[in-house]
DNA sequence: ATTTGAATACGAAAAAATTCGTAATTGCAA
DNA sequence: TTGCAATTACGAATTTTTTCGTATTCAAAT
């Protein structure tokens, strides 16, 4: 079993978000994509340097400025991330937070038109 | 809008967990139900009390020892996680969530014909 | 009444996460 | 080359969350 015990805190994920999107990034593009953030470049600089030591991004400081990208997978840490708040926050049941998520509002008739394929290619199997 | 910035830290959910599952409970109640839980009775209990100040539970203290149950609904604050992380685990994107919750453990049959039928009753408003 | 065991109260330490100030470094432009 | 603007490095302060030790209170049993 490799790396399992991904757990980026709350502003390490606001930071994966931004190079998951756009997979090469300086610190700045990152602090700038967090605009809603109150936070100064330093704190973001910093986050960064410390997702490096934990080994969440990998960079290229050949040239002054930083070149940073995702380390881990973005799936893989969906993954985990959702089953652990099947876990403990819908008492284990897939379906209760599936149901959650669609009834809350954002769920358009495109989105439950890909989520009933995706049902019938789950059964077909 | 009431109460709406909650944002229960995770021993916090632990605790609504079986607060919600029992409905009223002595702090000890709650402390042996979080068994897999490392740290000792006073630290559940602080973290009741604290709990207890924010308003997240009401309890009564008429007898010696104090009965505890959950101010906030449930549902209420699923929803406010699941939304939380579909925005920011997902990009906004509710379909992606339910899709990762289903392909991820397998989902049971019985779980995905009630999210069809489920899914059918949206599309019929 | 006294003891005893269980519960609460409370402060404070420890741990985790975020934030920032400032110094040092770098590369580019004047 | 010198100076400037932008960047990184780094330590430390702050904030948030978790943890626990100890004192106190309470009520039931002796």
């Amino acid at each position: 079993m490799s790396n399992n015990n991904i757990k980026p805190t709350e502003g390490e994920m606001e930071i994966l978000q931004v190079l998951w999107a756009k997979s090469n990034c300086t610190v700045r593009e990152v602090h700038e994509a967090l605009d809603k953030k109150e936070s100064g470049y330093t704190t973001t600089l910093k986050l960064m340097q410390i997702m490096h030591e934990k080994g969440l991004v990998a960079r290229d400081t050949s040239a002054k400025t930083h070149i940073y990208k995702a380390l881990i997978n973005q799936e893989t840490t969906q993954r985990h991330l959702v089953k652990k708040m099947i876990d403990n926050v819908f008492n284990g049941s897939a379906a209760r937070l599936v149901m959650q998520a669609l009834g809350n509002k954002s769920a358009s008739q495109e989105e439950i038109d890909l989520i009933k394929d995706y049902l019938n290619k789950l059964e077909n199997k």
